[in-house]
DNA sequence: TTACCTGCAAAGAGTTTGCAGGTAG
DNA sequence: CTACCTGCAAACTCTTTGCAGGTAA
């Protein structure tokens, strides 16, 4: 099965041009198993070391945000420093390993139900999020 | 009572020199019931908008780094644009107002126990920090 | 052909750093 | 006097923007 043409296609249906360089940033972020967390100079460096023309950082701020705006990827707050955005879109917790600066997903069901006992008169909760930060035992 | 030698006194027994600058940027932080939520442009424009002698960015964000590494302020990870800093350094939870960028912390009292049903071998868990994103209902 | 997209360079925003002069102890 | 602190400006990093040339449909 060729993936591009799936690339294409999912590109096609949200009003974005399949271009190539759309397609490789394509390839990199949605082409895996698992959930992929990243910042936008990782993405420009895996980018810069593959074979293929040389995709300029404009255009890959400019792929993110457009990806964000149609909601293939998601942008999370752990470092203030940088963005980091996940192909994980879905509303989800996560462990922030301290000693590496790695984010890892944790499932619905590894997180017990959450009760929020006080409300915010004339709003609604949007998303419930949990960080759990972690550190080497030793 | 005066503020000032409490602060100063906060300062000398962390090592910190009470300067006029320091004792200025502890009155706005910590002369007050609540907890405060705060950028370092918004501590500036405080500072600015004050009678007294400017203090410039510099010494802003020295001053902010060295009460964060004292424990006297805690940074948390909202907005990536910006660090947002918290005079409550304890680990709680927070509700974000969409609608506003509003910070608003949550009780620990507010929120029910959280379960954490997965673990990461060699790893202990540091904080659990939930964000409960809010918006108008209407 | 037309609207959209890319890539470069410049500009912006937030933050950090080097260093000369100033101040606390 | 000495170590530490402040303030300025320059530098740095991340991100956005303007625009000319290129490409998809």
């Amino acid at each position: 099965m060729n993936n591009n043409s799936v690339f294409e296609e999912k590109l096609r249906s949200s009003g974005l041009r399949p271009t190539k360089q759309r397609i490789q940033i394509c390839e990199i972020l949605f082409n895996r198993n698992t959930t992929f967390h990243f910042t936008i100079k990782d993405l420009a460096k895996i980018l810069r070391s593959s074979l293929s023309n040389k995709v300029s950082l404009a255009t890959i701020y400019n792929t993110v945000h457009a990806f964000k705006k149609k909601g293939y990827l998601k942008e999370i707050s752990i470092n203030s420093d940088k963005s980091y955005f996940d192909t994980n879109v879905t509303s989800h917790h996560h462990f922030f390993n301290e000693n590496t600066n790695e984010l890892i997903d944790l499932e619905n069901k590894d997180v017990g139900e959450i009760k929020i006992k006080k409300s915010l008169p004339g709003k609604k909760i949007q998303s419930i999020e949990v960080l759990v930060k972690v550190a080497n035992s030793n």
